[in-house]
RNA sequence: GGGUCGGUAGCUCAAUCGGUAGAGCAGCGCCCUUUUAAGGCGUUGGUUCCGGGUUCGAGUCCCGGCCGACCCA
């Protein structure tokens, strides 16, 4: 049987009819938010039967939406130093009752865990247990109870007094399958949180990475800095940007593509080490590995080189490694539990040249005509558009049959300089450049450049991507350069893509807390 | 932008060939004085995503639209 009765309900508006009065006339001058929306017609039974409950409670005098109540720390901590015979206070939602006669058994939830609580009218009166009636799985309540054990040995609160912290007027989903839609997890993330323990952990991995990130690059001496979003020239990446417009100044403006190119002016001005986690924004297409939104890790090492920036990718992902995951062998699972792929980290990663890795796929290509890479690519059943330059067949290739298919952590080097605007040339061939590409998982994950700092040549290298576009060349960076930058490493780490990696996640909306949806509509 | 699949009660899911839209959970009522996916009995709840069409009859078939997932571009 449940505990909330209605007829409970009718008889405390009853019985309270005097004090009813008073007590909503106060609370309607104190809140006039007290007014419901008119959404409330349209409802169903399930949320007028709640809003009934919310009625009863303030007929009773008791605030549905209270304010703040002094817990004895998280239920977590509450349950490690459980006493029998103490008296605690604990906070949080009910997310479930089961009732055995007149004894009532709810579960109390916060972030940390969740602790049962116990009320019996033999204990503590009637009238407690019939405010204890109005409440609904989803409320948030605070307790003060005497801790004890049940026959079953389960740690419980005897409820002594309880206070309404907010009544939830809408049903939570149901508690064991949990909200299994995808379109409700990603629009309605708080109920996927709620009901979804893998979703949750995928979340608090995400925040560690955040976090043990910005310790490794604190303890190593790099400065975190923040960099413009709205920039005039959406420069540091070949990407479309989204537009904006600041109406005071009467300024078109762009939401950033990269952080690069104000981070390389941090080095001019003499930052040594710095590193920015930044939102970029990119106006193309939404796939499960790409959001319009999305979050890197850049860091410039001034007297660095790509090699260097290697190595400390390397430490620092093995690191997060080990602190998120606990092991340097990262185990993906299908739902079913089965393990479906294992990324090995141990160190040292396979370094190999861009060139080499094409010549594993066929030895003879850099000796093919361009005709003949275009027919070889048809047999490898790689796709490629007549209008693509030779470099971009090979980058297809590249993409297709080396980058989908590592699985283990690859840093490709010596990647054609056309792919990198950005880098230094390699000192022995002028055609390639001082980078490297780190794979993992088939998906690149990190770029790393020996930061080109001759001004002249980047000038140069801007002009021939800009092509036409001459307006998009960003000269007060050319100007910075031309003060003199000194040579740096750098690297992008990209923080959706680390964190696929590390929860097992198949999709960047699954580590992404609001990904980008369309507004539902009829 | 193209292809495939999906949208049914608050949640998770059924519904045969086109023939009265169902179940479990949640809710509500009754029973049970330490239960824990509590249990037992009973019961409420539907714009079947939206709009057209075919049909005696549409959740189901057809057309258009919206939103999502996956694949491709």
């Amino acid at each position: 049987m449940s505990i909330f009765s209605l007829q409970t309900i009718f008889n405390a508006l009853t019985h309270h009819a005097s004090t009813a009065a008073a007590t909503f006339q106060a609370v309607h001058f104190a809140a006039p938010l007290y007014i419901r929306s008119p959404r409330m017609d349209e409802e169903n039974e399930l949320i007028g039967l709640r809003r009934k409950k919310l009625d009863a409670l303030r007929a009773q005098g008791v605030e549905p939406f209270g304010k703040a109540f002094a817990t004895g720390g998280d239920i977590s901590e509450i349950r490690a130093n459980f006493k029998e015979g103490e008296i605690v206070h604990a906070a949080g939602r009910i997310t479930a009752h089961r009732d055995m006669g007149q004894s009532h058994f709810l579960d109390l939830r916060d972030a940390s865990g969740r602790i049962q609580i116990y009320i019996h009218a033999r204990e503590v009166g009637t009238e407690l247990v019939d405010l204890f009636h109005l409440l609904d799985i989803g409320d948030f309540i605070g307790v003060e109870g005497t801790c004890f054990l049940t026959k079953t040995g389960e740690p419980t609160l005897k409820v002594r007094t309880f206070q309404m912290l907010a009544k939830s007027l809408r049903p939570l989903p149901e508690k064991w399958h949990g909200l299994q839609d995808i379109e409700a997890r990603y629009r309605q993330r708080y109920l996927d949180l709620l009901t979804n323990e893998r979703s949750r952990e995928n979340f608090e991995k995400r925040i560690a990475i955040v976090r043990e990130a910005r310790r490794f690059f604190e303890d190593r001496g790099f400065w975190e800095v923040e960099t413009p979003i709205l920039q005039t020239i959406a420069g540091g990446a070949a990407a479309e940007p989204f537009s904006t417009h600041h109406k005071a100044l009467g300024l078109d403006l762009y939401l950033r593509i990269a952080p690069e190119l104000y981070l390389k002016r941090l080095l001019v001005g003499g930052f040594n080490k710095v590193f920015e986690i930044n939102r970029n924004f990119r106006n193309e297409g939404i796939s499960r590995k790409h959001n319009p939104e999305f979050t890197m890790l850049e860091a410039y090492w001034a007297y660095a080189d790509f090699e260097k920036m290697a190595n400390l990718v390397e430490e620092l992902i093995c690191h997060l490694a080990d602190k998120i995951c606990g092991s340097q062998q990262i185990e993906h699972r299908n739902v079913d539990g089965n393990i479906t792929r294992t990324i090995n980290l141990k160190r040292p990663w396979r370094r190999a040249r861009y060139r080499d890795l094409i010549r594993e796929i066929d030895p003879a290509w850099f000796e093919y005509a361009s005709e003949k890479r275009r027919e070889r690519c048809a047999e490898l059943q790689v796709e490629i558009s007549p209008r693509m330059a030779d470099y971009e067949v090979t980058q297809q290739v590249f993409e297709k049959l080396v980058e989908e298919e590592t699985i283990d952590p690859l840093f490709v080097t010596h990647c054609p300089k056309e792919l990198v605007p950005l880098a230094k040339q390699n000192n022995e061939d002028d055609s390639v450049v001082d980078v490297f590409e780190l794979i993992i998982n088939g998906v690149e994950i990190a770029p790393g450049y020996s930061e080109l700092n001759d001004p002249d040549v980047q000038r140069q290298r801007l002009l021939e991507q800009a092509g036409e576009e001459t307006q998009k060349i960003d000269e007060e960076f050319l100007l910075a350069l031309e003060h003199g930058m000194p040579p740096a490493g750098g690297f992008g780490l990209g923080i959706d893509r680390l964190s696929m990696l590390l929860t097992g996640a198949e999709s960047i909306r699954d580590v992404i807390l609001f990904p980008l949806l369309k507004p539902k509509r009829d």
